[in-house]
DNA sequence: CTGATCTTTGCAATTGAGTTGCATTACAAA
DNA sequence: TTTGTAATGCAACTCAATTGCAAAGATCAG
């Protein structure tokens, strides 16, 4: 059984071979994609069965989910400890506004706000738009 | 004049009858509202020209944006004297996945995060997931 | 192994937000 | 009033997201 298998086991997810294969993908590529990158990549496969597996990573806390200024959603690998709870697994992300990728800044944490009365927190989005390295020249 | 007259040609806005029912109304709700909000209450006007109020507003800096869990974009009015500028300018926004409302939090602030070298923030979108007061009970 | 059952995948079609081009109308300057 | 510019309305389109249903694959009991 390989690493990947387990990680997905160790969510509850069946560990198929298309959810393999996108795991696999989302683990080298190291970054935060969307639909469409991953429709780019398995050209073989599916719209539908591409979106329905994100949801379902999603829905087992494998990914978490960015809104960026782009309006298109990103998905990005949790950490292998991550339980999705707000503050303490919440972090920074970065749009850039220029090539339109998002980065995840896992060691930039939240500030744990006091909110107004019976505002109930249980998820952030915490995105700052601007230009990244590669587009900063 | 009115002061929500003075208030758009304040930003350059030419201020024609359309804009100015936008503004108050959206002055009077005081709250975060969306293109579909304004179609729902503007049934007279064409779905076109709420969008271009919406953008000629963003544009010149009388509402800012926001990116919340809805995937739908949003908008509110800025503070008199806000320049949109990050991060002083850039505030908490809260999103109910109940009732789908989003709210307005001016008092707090973003932290002035130390990003990874060469990345050259402009703007922020901070909004915070939960129940709100009114779906909390 | 075989059949029954449940899950996953593929195909087709739809929804709805966001956007654009162009014609028409309203407004402002000369 | 005339003329030019800006704003509005109408129609159509794009594209991400989503759903229903059928086909294929996996799992389990007997």
């Amino acid at each position: 059984m390989t690493i990947h298998e387990k990680r997905l086991q160790s969510r509850d997810i069946q560990p198929t071979a298309m959810r393999m294969r996108i795991l696999l993908f989302m683990a080298e590529t190291k970054s935060v994609i969307s639909l469409s990158d991953l429709e780019e990549k398995f050209t073989h496969a599916d719209r539908t069965t591409l979106y329905r597996t994100l949801k379902t990573f999603l829905e087992h806390g494998l990914v978490h989910q960015i809104n960026d200024a782009s309006g298109i959603t990103k998905y990005a690998l949790c950490s292998e400890n991550c339980t999705c709870s707000y503050p303490d697994d919440v972090h920074v992300h970065f749009y850039c506004f220029s090539c339109e990728q998002t980065f995840c800044f896992p060691h930039l944490g939240i500030p744990n706000y006091d909110l107004p009365e019976n505002f109930t927190p249980s998820n952030g989005n915490f995105v700052i738009t601007g230009s990244c390295p590669s587009c900063s020249s």
